[in-house]
DNA sequence: AACGCGCTTGAATCGGTAG
DNA sequence: ACTACCGATTCAAGCGCGT
């Protein structure tokens, strides 16, 4: 029997099909698959509607695929599609995940349960994730990937080359920072609305597949949904095979894969540059130990005296806030440069803080400029 | 037999204990703890082993030894130190534990069946990492923290304002850029060599017990280590408990806190919401008149006009009730916050009720501020 | 054409207190 | 336990429209 095929079966190829995963995974061949990407359902568990400050209200992923009665039961669900999985990967295949904190935990575990060998997890940072609406908790503003082999001592596909020339010839980290999917990219219906709650975006697959994968490898997605995995393996010179539950799903997937036009370099690139990420709040000068608590600020004249806090808040004269604000306030201004307004003492003379924020940039950026 | 002791078991404050941690854990009295830091062993699963990044064994207490495969005992283990962290956690205390790829997913899924509720994962993005020497995966830039209450319905310390502070008047994200313990903060031996192999950067545990507790609060580390989170748990005005297995890092730790003095108490003043203000009723404002019975009250458009009566309810064509509940029943909406929404008339302007409600605050609780 | 303003939206486990 | 009510809370992008 030849490498690639099991009791006859053949692999399909540059297919969305309709069907249960598990079951639509059996009737594959095994060790016939180059490359997994699974979105699976995070299992949320929400509760309560939440309405934004504004009183209109978050549209929430309630959809019925993403309910699960008990941790039990999604444990036992992500166990058969990882082992399913696991037999129509090759040896030399690897798989990657991706999820939250809902459901990551138990992805890992069983993931290494059944065998896989993790090689990286990879943080997927949302230039623009949805705000904690309440205040809270921190803002979710990651989702979080597993890449694994099929053993601690299987070969995996990795370009590393590929990897680094993405990044501006420096190693690839394990946290990328991209836009979550929307405007043109993200799929609408005819009535405006989006046609799958949770589209990835295409740059964050292409990235997949370019490390972890040859021209002309076999890339299989169990949850195809709106069919991103199988966009970015067909520009990318892949063969897909994506499996989906919703007819209407794969329907606008087959649509998508119809119309796609060749590969656009844009899409592949890092969000931003180093600069670009290189935001330092006043907080991280007093984290940084470049500044600490209980140090007296003034303005240039020396009019007023704020004292920095261990939370990167100043006070002044009974007001607290940021540097800006108080800034702002004891001029009895609508706005203030902080940075340039105040300053602390050095050596008998008065130095604008910004001198310090180089200084943290350096830390916190260190290949900038 | 009072709240907070154990068969007159007292707790220990401020103390490096040398021990293992599931036995002095159990040691303690129970619901007295309000934050654990953990940062346990990892599991580098050589030869069916546990080893500590250091390559010192983790002595297995499970007979099952390979009953669950090469994770049984790290799980096992890890099951053990977090109940016996649960044990001495208040109610409304919580937990967060630091890991990799190797160990994070076991206990993120074992916390989760022990009844934690994950707040959230937390991501430490390094500014300088380790490079990956091999070339062969991405570069391991970053460490997860998981964040979790003590159960879906528990409350939990969360220091918003602080932490919007910290981020310059932005939510605090999940990832944090944060450099990795070196340069002067990383401790030597005499010889030069690292005092602990993994000591954490006293900024990440800053930020953590920022957001997490409150000054007075007790901070437990069961895997103290070099005391990182002892120092950072001092300097920031609360008190700790640490518990080390080897004896020369819990006197590196002692060494390091004793030359430690606490952030005096104006630098701990951190910045506080709306939520930490005294609650004032609306009909407070017309008793201390200032705010009389007839007075017109207007949306900021002045589309709407009510009444205010002299039981504190506004009247606003043909519907009476609260500020809230009128401010949201002519907007049509499902909840208003009437102090900001209502506005009086003043000089020919409007100004919204809630400057009346600071004078009010004024008034009836003078030391506020 | 370029810019600014307003509106919309995104995998979300998003109260506390008094009665 | 449960109910009622108070009242606090958002960031980055994209798009359409008006100037």
């Amino acid at each position: 029997m030849a490498v690639g095929e099991t009791g006859g079966a053949r692999l399909p190829r540059n297919k969305i099909i309709v069907g249960d995963c598990i079951e639509e995974l059996s009737r594959l061949p095994e060790a016939s698959v180059d490359l997994v990407f699974a979105d699976p359902p995070y299992n949320l568990q929400l509760n309560n509607e939440l309405f934004r400050p504004d009183n209109s209200r978050v549209d929430a992923v309630d959809d019925d695929w993403d309910k699960f009665g008990s941790f039990g039961a999604y444990d036992s669900f992500t166990r058969d599609w990882l082992a399913a999985c696991r037999r129509v990967l090759k040896p030399n295949g690897s798989l990657w995940v991706i999820g939250s904190y809902h459901n990551i935990f138990r992805v890992g575990t069983i993931l290494q349960d059944l065998g896989y060998w993790v090689l990286n997890d990879v943080i997927w940072r949302k230039t623009n994730p949805m705000p904690n609406f309440r205040g809270r908790r921190f803002t979710n503003a990651h989702e979080t990937m597993i890449w694994a082999s099929m053993g601690p001592k299987a070969k995996y596909t990795f370009n590393y080359e590929a990897m680094k020339s993405l990044n501006e010839d420096l190693q690839m980290r394990s946290d990328w920072l991209l836009p979550i999917c929307s405007g043109g990219e993200r799929l609408k219906q005819d009535d405006g609305r989006k046609t799958h709650p949770t589209q990835k975006p295409e740059a964050l697959l292409a990235r997949v597949i370019l490390a972890s994968s040859h021209v002309g490898d076999v890339v299989l997605d169990p949850f195809s949904g709106s069919g991103t995995t199988a966009v970015a393996a067909k520009r990318l010179g892949r063969s897909f095979i994506g499996i989906e539950r919703e007819e209407s799903y794969a329907e606008a997937a087959r649509a998508r894969l119809k119309s796609l036009k060749p590969l656009d370099a844009a899409s592949l690139q890092v969000a931003k540059g180093k600069r670009g990420e290189a935001r330092i709040p006043f907080g991280a000068l007093v984290e940084l130990g470049l500044i600490s608590p209980g140090t007296a600020l003034y303005d240039p004249a020396a009019r007023h005296e704020a004292k920095v806090r261990a939370d990167g808040s100043i006070a002044c004269a009974g007001a607290q806030g940021s540097i800006h604000k108080i800034g702002a306030h004891v001029q009895g201004a609508m706005a203030c440069n902080g940075w340039t307004f105040w300053h602390y003492e050095k050596n008998g003379a008065l130095k604008p803080i910004d001198d310090l924020r180089a200084a943290a940039r350096q830390k916190l950026v260190p290949h900038a400029s």
